[in-house]
DNA sequence: CGTATCGATATGTCTATACATAAAATCGTA
DNA sequence: TACGATTTTATGTATAGACATATCGATACG
């Protein structure tokens, strides 16, 4: 897992043609406080004879500052540095195949069970979904170089994603096809800790009573589930980069 | 803890103008899976007279889908539908404080230890800090209605903050404070999960070797570390939500 | 056959202008 | 003074046109 930034992102030195110099001017004054929250950033105006250019080059800046919640544009007030409340960081989750190749370990993956069922009612209990049709199930572990990894258990509803009917499961990790397959609109993560029971334990080679991070992950398109699946980590960290401050 | 979308956001029904239109029309496209990934956009000049009308509307369109990385464009080629190789999500931390009101649970607060130090071999090392003067050490327990929430252990860097000196952690969180005062342009996070020690579990009020989670947070401007803070929790859920799949 | 050049083309930036719209500020009147 | 109508103002959207620039593809050349 890997958290990098959003919020229009730190620009890679692009050759700065003037709306984006204008950008990041005002970007690098309030990443370094000297314009606070709540400060009024100039009218477009005097940015326009400050920067000897057109309103509408002034408003490309402002419009991409707004997009990426660092400024606040108000009718008649102008406009001002967002007040942060959160923390904002952007979340970049790769499949769990492709985050073990990225570190340069093998990756090994098998396939525990897997079965399609007409769902029951802690199927749909668990993927939040009214009436459903079938449902695959599908356990499976994780690995690099030979070492457990996680653990994956995952529901997928076959009404939803029909063409996962088609997947096979036993070769390709369900989380990769399903990123690769199929659009989402929106996901829900739980993160908690739990200790290993003596299945975890054994399907992680881990003691039992040794810590676990516990990734519940549920995805919808345009509010239908899609799937849910929970995965489970031997404690050690996993590893999440943000950037810049949000509101 | 909540995650929720950036990638130009999920938008609440603003009053249609043509452009929006336009990007709102793409956007369904592409979440639905009418255009799969590395599709080609229509060209800009088609959309132009599919729609009605300049090429700076449909271009504004283009930009802020570009802006939130649902496409991708390149001059002569066209845009393209962006590869998702991620799962994307933005990661909304609030503080504890505001955490636990928000739930409508009463906030409780108590500074352990606070002291004002030269910074010492581990310190820096904690820090990842060069050289390094003065440092705060802070120790602290949240809680929501009165039962233990979450212990924090906190370093601040008092050269790069030095605004840190004159706040009163005994009774404002620091991790409040500094969310209100000290703008940051970059963080990291590591989540990983343990088992609570004799002196976790008594400050937690949980039983030793009971399953917490932890969050070590290292933030920075312009590469300068400003703070590192790691928060216990009990191993009970964190929720986040996330919109959008990404790039 | 491989390469260099050049034209066509789609996006990228920018201008000058126009009108719409929301909201602050002011004024006028009850 | 209080309240409602009017004016002012800064942003929001949109246009038509201009030139820049990257790059695909075709043509010409060695």
């Amino acid at each position: 897992m890997s958290l990098a930034t959003d919020r229009g992102k730190l620009q890679p030195a692009d050759k700065p043609t003037l709306y984006k110099q204008i950008r990041i001017d005002i970007e690098r004054r309030i990443l370094t406080g000297e314009w606070p929250p709540g400060h009024r950033i100039p009218f477009e105006h005097e940015l326009m004879s400050r920067y000897g250019c057109s309103r509408m080059t002034v408003s490309k800046a402002l419009s991409e500052l707004a997009q990426a919640d660092l400024i606040e544009r108000r009718r008649k007030a102008g406009s001002f540095v967002r007040r942060p409340t959160f923390l904002s960081a952007v979340l970049k989750i790769a499949d769990i195949r492709a985050e073990i190749s990225a570190l340069g370990r093998s990756y090994g993956y098998e396939l525990i069970q897997c079965s399609r069922r007409p769902a029951n009612a802690t199927d749909r209990t668990r993927l939040g979904a009214g009436k459903s049709g079938k449902v695959i199930a599908i356990a499976c572990r994780h690995s690099a170089d030979n070492v457990p990894f996680a653990i994956e258990d995952r529901l997928i509803d076959l009404d939803a994603v029909p063409e996962a009917a088609a997947a096979d499961f036993a070769t390709e990790p369900p989380g990769s096809w399903l990123l690769h397959h199929v659009p989402w609109t929106e996901a829900e993560h739980s993160i908690s800790a739990i200790v290993a029971d003596e299945q975890a334990a054994a399907a992680l080679d881990i003691a039992i009573g040794a810590p676990c991070l516990v990734i519940d992950r549920h995805t919808w398109r345009s509010a239908r589930p899609l799937t849910a699946v929970r995965l489970l980590y031997p404690g050690e960290s996993h590893k999440l980069v943000a950037r810049f401050r949000g509101g």
